[in-house]
DNA sequence: TCGCGTCCATACCGTCAGGGTATGGCGTGA
DNA sequence: TCACGCCATACCCTGACGGTATGGACGCGA
């Protein structure tokens, strides 16, 4: 039980920092200086963690080193912990203010209406805690939640929801988006096919293979060889579509809020919708969370009711998911 | 950006460790026994966490200390992240096998048929991982798949599933189990409220607020003076209910296997249905996983269909939870 | 009320892990 | 073939962490 190790000791906050820097460069040096830190100890210590684990993470070829199969597997493991980490200090600091504070996120443009109007219904509420906003960019509401910066957060579901526990709220079609003089633009109505092998942009904080997000499937086995321009929220990504560089998938209010003369927006047969959902940590027990993500249901749902006249494709269905909040709520 | 201190090095999977002991065991002293160091050092590194993050985490009065609201959410975060960490050391060292190895776990006499038949239908796949069955006791599951032990299990809902995913495979009413000389035995059919109060079993491994998984509901507000019985498994639960120190909520087929004189089963209205769930950690990217799963609900359905005599409120509806396990599966 | 036991905090000390600098080896590309 | 880039080894030093000894506060029982 010493020989092959213990599971308790091996591993360490400060080592899947250091195996995250190195894996995610895959060059020791320019991890150690990533990290602050020379490189000698930075080898030392990754060749320590392979000794501890027993197992074999780096294939040193002269050049680079490449994670191997286990490394990739840890490196998905040091993410995770590393954002658990962060999330633990976050949120004790949090749970440590004189008032309770609910911080809450969405990418602008998309979802920050829906947002402020939940916050004014939730602050209405008897025994509501401070509602702080966060403003972020596009992919970025994932990581905000999952790290502690945020509690709860609006995002597009796909998008980079792992790990979280969702309830969407509202769900709308979307259209493509095209460079006006694009040979596209003449159809009327365009289906997924047409737009395999597009240039669509690219998200830089989100992993490569989430960016099927715009493209409504999955872009990883593609050699997808045109350039993809990076953006960072809605007026960077039209932007970058009138000037040529990108189509995108987008929702249609979106489209609607952006109507120009360079962009020409249609609609795709056989996309998927979009889906608006709440997201937060799966399994919080914070009461406060838990009554927020409960307005934001209502809110959304009484906006569906109330604007009846929209077509019901556009209601998001209620999920059988059976884990909600699971605190009960009594404060 | 120094006094409040930064978020990057405030917290260690051993501060975490050293905390979360002192949290549960409400003593120092004891505590340090458990970690197996003086208690001294254990005293200093508390106090130094709590400088480090800048919040107090202990009400120290003499006689015993307590955690503080941040202190409790600081215990529940160093859970999530001790869980982290040991499931990063033991996957990556199961990923460092030669040959893949999917370990699956379930309960003993409710899930096990259901999982044998799943790991064969899945061996007899083209490029199945060798599977693994770990068998374990009553609320282990959700823990095993946390922690890393296993990678798939077969678990009730609500159980203790918190930042699994999971979808739902079979669903089955739930009887009350009571001792054969219960006043209660003498009606036909109950209701939960007749329950109420009624010292149903304690699961040891699962945390207090779980327990409402054996009597339907939340057993938090109440005052539970009725002593406990500790169960870990179905036949321990069944002796239980015929000493008469306990009543349960259990699966219907389970009592069906259990026919005994000391024991009355009892239908109860109101008493949510039990599912019986596949779970995985959330958001993995393992090949072998999703196939794995995907092979449970193609079991699980195949049997319900075939079976088809069998009342249709006993089909779990497929779950609408957008994320599945993401991985492309061409391998 | 006194004394004892329990429990946490402080003081002091030794060890070793972890980081820094210097340097060597190796392969690649010009 | 030379120079550069990159990783590994050798060696030193600092400081963090753990142990022992001890003090102080509070509660309880005689």
């Amino acid at each position: 039980m010493d020989a092959t190790g213990g599971i308790d000791g091996v591993l360490d906050v400060r080592d899947l920092r250091y195996f995250r820097a190195v894996a995610e460069e895959r060059n020791i040096t320019r991890a150690a200086e990533r990290l602050g830190i020379a490189q000698p100890p930075l080898s030392r210590a990754i060749r320590q963690l392979e000794r501890r684990l027993g197992v074999s993470l780096l294939d040193r070829s002269t050049r680079q080193v490449t994670p191997t199969a286990a490394g990739l597997v840890l490196l998905e493991e040091a993410v995770r912990v590393l954002d658990a980490v962060s999330a633990a200090a976050h949120r004790t600091r949090r749970a440590a203010l004189a008032a309770p504070v609910v911080v809450v996120t969405a990418k602008p443009g998309v979802a920050t209406d829906l947002l402020r109007r939940t916050a004014r219904a939730y602050a209405a509420e008897p025994g509501a805690a401070r509602v702080e906003i966060l403003v972020s960019g596009y992919g970025e509401q994932g990581g905000l939640v999952r790290d502690g910066r945020a509690d709860v957060a609006l995002l597009g579901t796909g998008e980079d929801d792992h790990g979280l526990d969702l309830e969407p709220l509202t769900s709308e079609p979307r259209v493509a988006a095209l460079p006006a003089g694009h040979p596209l633009a003449d159809r009327s109505v365009l289906s997924c096919r047409d737009l395999a092998g597009l240039p669509f942009p690219h998200c830089p904080v989100l992993p490569p293979h989430a960016d099927d997000y715009w493209s409504g499937r999955d872009v990883r086995d593609e050699a997808v060889a045109a350039p993809r321009p990076v953006v960072r929220d809605s007026s960077q990504l039209l932007e970058a579509v009138a000037l040529g560089q990108a189509v995108a998938l987008i929702p249609a209010s979106l489209a609607e809020r952006n109507r120009r003369d360079d962009i020409a927006y249609r609609p795709v047969r056989d996309a998927g919708p979009y889906t608006l959902a709440i997201a937060w940590t799966s399994g919080s027990r914070s009461p406060a969370i838990a009554r927020f993500v409960r307005t934001a249901i209502e809110v959304a749902s009484h906006e569906r009711t109330s604007r009846a006249a929209g077509p019901p494709s556009h209601a998001a269905e209620p999920s059988s998911r059976v884990a909600g909040p699971v605190a009960s709520d009594q404060g």
